[in-house]
RNA sequence: GCCGAUGUAGCUCAGCUGGCCAGAGCAGCUGAUUUGUAAUCAGCUGGUCGGGGGUUCGAAUCCCUCCAUCGGCUCCA
């Protein structure tokens, strides 16, 4: 017999060999018909998999990301038997779940696959499910392994397998498709309901650019039609808000060809957002003790030589100009940490002076690869809500909430409401590799993790061995109103640049010391930023940043005087409006503020001057009545004081 | 940079098995209308069909090439 822990501390007891189908079945038929996988001793398990020894037991089903992994991987093999049916001799790459679906590597050798044929294959995957093919693990040798994929003519399984431990290799059969797999997989292929595969792409072999490129299918499965069809208006919702769209609907931001690739162009409207963006963020910092600077836009070469990141990065970057002194040669700032390193050491520096916060909405350059460039999101030029803490080693906890408190004033005032938070810190069997003293390192981490548990942060993901080679880092991602998950603002310690740049400060015992350098930016970037925001609220932005606030729409040419009084008083009350003077009816006008996404229309007709009142209507909730202009300006400044609270 | 798809008026798109002056809706302009909570009516303007080259009696349509965009890959100080 064997013990079974489950998720509620309960413990059963069972015959050796039980697998957690079984157990499923012992607590109910219910939960036996959508069990997926499991989890066993925190090892992914089948749940047909027969359990030797005691052990913790999490079921897995739909409801657990971890479930839906396993249907999503089932998934990717089901499709590759689908492939194999219709393209005979196709050789396989890897196959894996990702956050959203599955996909599957081919290399289809002379055969092609375009997207006219996903259907095809859609149809050919449902069939194969319906058959109800199960998901049979076994254990092989590395022989017998090399030996089949030998047979098939599989290189790319071959290549897996050079790395894989004899004894440890397992593959997976279902219906006529065996693969090599650590697997689980689900019992059988009868929850896999409905098929999407979403496109086509190429990937390289092992994401390595001078390797093969293969074929990429990207799909999705669901145990129910109804929720690929929700999943796909979800889709589509996405598309609408897609910023590149939405910024050339609301006049935010443009691209010009002749311009430049990558190089943004912002409109009035865009750059009145942005501005009122920067003016949000400066008054935080103000507050928090930085102090603002300007710094050039190019910089002579000698600066990135010095900061290293000539040496890493130069060849990649926009190449240096050169002047009509020989040999003198300056560099596009692609960051703006080695001037701030310049402006910390334009005058000593004593103990007491520190932290020394120095911020800067700078603009850098940075030659993105032309495949890479997307809208706002990656662009070549763009601006950084940059600033650089100097302090002590024994401030760097403090300057961590003060920057986390900030950050989470942003996602407050701009309605985020769930975000996580990745700290990256050394990995612990190679500290070789990191600059820095140990003392420093341990005196970060641990500040870092303090803060994180102090500040009591929901969803905090530690990761070991992602930390950059300079310093441990905290990176924040909100999650948008789509339920997707977005990369914003960057805290990050660096020992390497105070080295290169010998920056130091007087201690306390009149000794020289080196100051620990902070690089953080709550926005990220203006560019990804806004974007993200557009892509959040769908183009309605908050009331206190949204480039019009109200539209006066008089019902004709008779109240154009009314209407201007109106927008006077407006203007008085600090509310952003204009007026539609164009010769339409109310409706159009209405209209065409609803679609502009203006977040107040002020109706006014022949009621409204008698009265000196105005009509008030909500976009995107409608007629909300009459009150005078004074209330209607009293109850908005209301509004947007409660959105920017602390 | 690599693989694939796409590129027609300011915008969204039709035409593309080669053949009458290249079409529609919206936007713009002109006029009529003076309007009450999501599109008033009429007329007009606007395109070297992404650029270049080729095949052909004839090319938006077929071929080559370059550029740009989109979906991925690689990269991201």
């Amino acid at each position: 017999m064997i013990n079974i822990t489950l998720p509620d501390n309960s413990i059963r007891q069972y015959e050796s060999g039980a697998t957690p189908l079984d157990i499923a079945k012992s607590i109910s038929e219910g939960l036996a018909r959508n069990v997926l996988s499991a989890k066993v001793n925190g090892e992914l398990w089948d749940a047909t998999r027969p359990i030797h020894h005691d052990a913790l037991l999490k079921l897995l089903t739909w409801n657990d990301d971890e479930g839906k992994a396993t249907m999503w991987h089932s998934s990717a093999h089901l499709m590759a038997e689908a492939i194999e049916y219709f393209y005979p001799g196709v050789k396989f790459g890897i196959g894996p779940h990702i956050d959203n679906g599955f996909y599957y590597d081919i290399d289809l050798g002379e055969q092609t696959i375009s997207a006219d044929d996903l259907p095809k294959i859609e149809e050919k995957i449902l069939e194969l499910a319906r058959q109800k093919q199960s998901f049979i693990r076994k254990e092989v040798s590395k022989t017998e392994a090399i030996s089949y994929f030998t047979n098939k003519g599989d290189e790319y399984k071959l290549e897996l397998l050079n790395d894989l431990t004899d004894g440890q290799i397992t593959f997976y059969e279902s219906g006529n498709f065996v693969d090599l797999c650590r697997g689980p997989h689900i019992p059988d292929t009868s929850p896999i309901k409905a098929v999407k595969l979403l496109n086509i792409a190429g990937a390289y072999w092992r994401g390595d650019e001078k390797r093969k490129q293969m074929t990429r299918i990207y799909g999705i499965s669901f145990p129910k039609q109804k929720e690929l069809s929700e999943y796909l208006v979800l889709l589509e919702e996405a598309k609408k808000r897609d910023h590149r769209k939405l910024g050339k609907e609301l006049e935010l931001f443009t691209f010009s060809a002749k311009v430049g690739l990558g190089l943004p162009l912002w409109l009035p409207k865009g750059t009145a957002l942005r501005e009122r963006l920067e003016a949000f963020l400066k008054k935080d910092q103000k507050k928090a003790g930085y102090v603002q600077v300007m710094t050039p836009h190019i910089a002579n070469k000698e600066l990135y030589i010095t900061s290293g990141h000539y040496a890493k990065y130069g060849k990649d970057s926009f190449q240096p100009i050169s002047t009509p002194v020989e040999g003198e040669q300056f560099m596009l700032k692609p960051m703006n940490c080695p001037h701030h390193c310049e402006i910390y050491s334009w005058k000593p520096r004593s103990y007491k002076d520190l932290p020394v916060r120095i911020a800067e909405f700078g603009t850098v350059y940075r030659y993105e690869q032309s495949g890479e460039l997307h809208g706002l999101t990656r662009v070549r030029g763009f601006t950084q809500d940059d600033a650089h803490i100097f302090c002590r080693p024994d401030q760097v906890k403090d300057e961590f909430i003060g920057v986390l408190n900030i950050v989470k004033h942003i996602f407050r005032a701009l309605d985020f409401k769930e975000f996580t938070t990745q700290i990256s810190l050394r990995d612990p069997n190679n500290r070789e590799k990191y600059i820095g003293s140990d003392e420093n390192w341990e005196k970060a981490e641990s500040a870092i993790l303090e803060v994180a548990k102090e500040q009591e942060l929901q969803n905090v993901v530690i990761e070991y061995g992602e930390a950059a080679f300079y310093g441990p880092k905290m990176d924040f991602m909100v999650k948008d109103a789509l339920g997707r998950k977005w990369q914003l603002g960057t805290i990050q310690v660096d020992y390497n640049l105070p080295e290169r740049f010998e920056l130091e400060y007087t201690g306390s015992d009149n000794q020289k010391h080196r100051p620990v350098m902070i690089h953080r930016a709550p926005f990220g970037s203006m560019e990804r930023f806004v974007a993200v925001l557009l892509e959040h609220c769908a183009g309605k932005f908050p009331l206190w940043l949204t480039p019009e606030q109200a539209i006066v729409l008089p019902i004709s040419e008779k109240y154009h005087d009314y209407a201007k009084k109106v927008l006077d008083l407006l203007n008085n009350y600090d509310i952003r409006a204009q007026i539609d003077e164009r010769n339409e009816k109310t409706g159009k006008k209405i209209r065409d503020a609803e679609l502009q996404k203006i977040p107040y229309m002020l109706i006014v007709g022949e009621k409204e001057e008698a009265e000196n009142t105005v009509s008030v209507r909500k976009q995107s909730e409608g007629d909300q009545g009459t009150c005078s202009v004074e209330a209607f300006a009293a109850t908005i400044n209301d509004e947007i004081k409660k959105l920017l609270e602390e």
